[in-house]
DNA sequence: CAGTATCCAACTAGATACTG
DNA sequence: CAGTATCTAGTTGGATACTG
């Protein structure tokens, strides 16, 4: 089986949600760990390197390094070099990058809706996994 | 800082959307590689076990097991034991589990209507790459 | 300024074997 | 039937040092 990830709007019964499975790699875009923060930082227009690395306080150079190629290869962002000394690169969203923010918009919608519900259920299922035994 | 995920709805620029990092751990739901399939499979009613295993071919034993305990734990899906011989085990989305879906169904229509961009652009940067010498 | 290169610790998921 | 336990290969992300 191909266990790339499901294009739900074909969804008719679970068989066919699985067999809709192919473009996962695609997916990998909503998986990564600094995706989402590094399009969120661009919502507002070009930035250059350092830019985004002060704004995201806390990735390490390899990893915006290792973001931006990675969302300039999947073609969501525009790397601009401007030949000056210093050297300036700036980075930018494009329309593809724009509807990824969509997505990562409802992806984060539903996060504040109902992690509260989400944190209460791991605590009441950890309360109840500590005192398994039955009292009688 | 923090580097859970924006809530986005608070999004006001770029700050904001930094500054509206608190339920990261509530993205595994979406990140992790089983979830979906899972949630996926039992969006027509309750199933057993083994009758999700078949389900989705190609799961491990280990990874179903953890995958639906995680989901349990998080509140998406309800446990049920019935202590026959052999026994018998249902899982079932219970309310938050189907809201969840709504949201991998949007993920799900975005991959759908733009894998074949993606991969495309992804093949267009690696055949620029492959001759990164300008013939004079 | 805008990156690369290298090493390493932590985590993930698969294969395999065993159990109430 | 419905799991758990263990071992291991592969991947991810961080720290650190260096470069055009």
């Amino acid at each position: 089986m191909d266990t790339t990830f499901p294009d739900l709007r074909q969804y008719g019964g679970a068989d066919a949600f699985l067999q809709a499975c192919k473009p996962r790699t695609v997916l990998d875009i909503f998986t990564n760990k600094w995706t989402g923060l590094v399009l969120g930082a661009l919502l507002d227009g070009p930035r250059r390197f350092n830019e985004l690395r002060r704004m995201l306080d806390g990735i390490t150079q390899k990893m915006l390094s290792q973001t931006l190629r990675t969302l300039e290869r999947d073609g969501l962002i525009v790397r601009t070099v401007y030949p000056t000394i210093p050297p300036r690169v700036d980075y930018e969203l494009n329309e593809l990058g724009r509807s990824v923010v969509g997505v990562l918009r409802s992806i984060g919608e539903w996060a504040g809706e109902h992690a509260d519900e989400v944190i209460a259920a791991r605590q009441a299922y950890d309360e109840r996994a500590k005192e398994p035994v039955k009292p009688v």
